[in-house]
DNA sequence: ATGCCTTTGTGAACGCGTGCACAAAGATGG
DNA sequence: CCATCTTTGTGCACGCGTTCACAAAGGCAT
């Protein structure tokens, strides 16, 4: 029976072994000791418990650039993820196929998540838009949401948003890259912890920008 | 002079107002008591301690369908970083405009690295490839990476690392969707922080897929 | 069966970020 | 010039996640 100490896995993961014990514990500790873990056991345990034993239909909702790249991702379906449509407000684009599926107009959506019994929905329309396509998901019945514009949605409670902003993460890396250039006193005791925060801060005053995409946080 | 208060800020954040006077203070305290914040000087602080007003050199690595996506993103720009180079292994790629850039070989990397001062590396290319760019990356001066591949990326001390990982937050969603629908008793004392890890777990005897890409936490 | 060795599961302490609450500062109006 | 009002900047305490450290448990060899 091939078993994993949680040692070994605590190296791989690179954290601390004693917080993974105790975040396994929370799932009813199945280990064996002075062995480890049954590593197959193990693995259907945290299936189980983050929800991948069932497979989650899922919409796409905006065929551009990136969700043409996201619908052609085989890294969905082989984590329990299956796109039940591809939805996208351009006429000339309904109907014509994109990662083998035909692309849905947006006058469906409703019907599409019914249909589907769908929850997740991921966004990938362009900032001006998003609010609208995360009003008309919510109230069709979807739960979680992915969002890859950048814009804070608002959302009823129980409802979930992750946000994916890529310029931010760049700004992240560029904060610390900064540090390392200027080894000197570039603020002497700011905690970096402020660059963790997914907020984005804008003047009460702020408007979007001309194409309604990327609120901008410098002026000019 | 327009000016802001901590209050409409965190509102609008969606934080606590005394969380970002604290964040705010680390940066030096340039409110007015009574008054609140200049915004534009604010604006220009922030700007100034996350590294905005210089603009950043970055290449992508790996064309493909999310590399393409990215290259055609004009939230880069817009946020002072400017990409200096795509570049891809194929070479039927090489020379093909790509967003009006022409696609670079991999053998030119170092060069283009060296000659755009590039110290920002975004990797796109398939997870069996990712470790490999990676070392000639840094080999070449680079010292932030933005990760897409699905893996965990070893570098020497110095050097920044942020992955990116969809499956990762649309498992998330999951989790949360699984706890919504059984409201009875899905492990009790779980405290949803398991959650936020993006450490992988995987076997010690974990191969990759077939393809090199996504390593599959569920064996079948 | 007994003793030893490995590894788990977890109580307790530590560290840190977050939020509260308030004194000090500055603007504003009389 | 003084009173009052607003909002900042921050000391302090609370809560939570992380880490340490160790007793208990189980395998395994003798
Ligand atoms: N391309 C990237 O790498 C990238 C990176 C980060 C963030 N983003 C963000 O992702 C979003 C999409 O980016 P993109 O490059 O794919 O843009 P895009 O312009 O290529 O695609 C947008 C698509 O959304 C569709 N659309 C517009 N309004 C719609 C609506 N109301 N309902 C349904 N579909 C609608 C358009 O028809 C178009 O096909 C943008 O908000 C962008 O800021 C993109
Ligand atoms: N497409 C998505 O939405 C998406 C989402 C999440 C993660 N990812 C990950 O991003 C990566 C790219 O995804 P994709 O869909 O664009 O794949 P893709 O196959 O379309 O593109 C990969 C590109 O990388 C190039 N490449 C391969 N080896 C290389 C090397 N050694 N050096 C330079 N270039 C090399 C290939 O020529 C190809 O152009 C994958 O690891 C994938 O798992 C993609």
């Amino acid at each position: 029976m091939p078993t994993v100490s949680s040692e070994e896995l605590a190296t791989a993961a690179g954290v601390n072994s004693a917080k993974l014990r105790k975040d396994f514990s929370y799932l009813g500790s199945y280990g064996t000791r002075g062995v480890g873990y049954d590593v197959e056991y193990l693995v259907y345990q945290i299936s189980r418990e983050l929800g991948l034993t069932q497979d989650w239909p899922v919409v796409i909702v905006g065929i551009g650039n990136l969700g043409a790249a996201l619908a052609n991702y085989g890294g969905f379906a082989s984590r329990g993820f299956r796109v039940a449509a591809l939805i996208d407000a351009d006429p000339a684009m309904a109907g014509k196929p994109v990662a083998g599926l035909p692309v849905r107009h947006t006058d469906e959506l409703e019907a599409i998540i019914s249909d589907n019994g769908v929850s997740i929905g991921v966004i990938a329309t362009p900032a001006g838009a998003a609010q609208q396509v995360c009003d008309r998901l919510v109230a069709a019945g979807v739960t979680s949401i992915l969002n890859f514009a950048p814009t804070v949605l608002s959302v009823p409670e129980g409802v979930d948003v992750r946000k994916v902003d890529l310029s931010i993460e760049l700004q992240i890396l560029a904060f610390h890259e900064q540090r390392k250039a200027g080894e000197d006193s570039p603020s002497p005791a700011a905690p970096a912890a402020a660059a963790r925060s997914g907020a984005g801060v804008r003047s009460s005053a702020s408007r979007k920008g001309p194409d309604g995409d990327v609120p901008a946080v410098m002026p000019a």
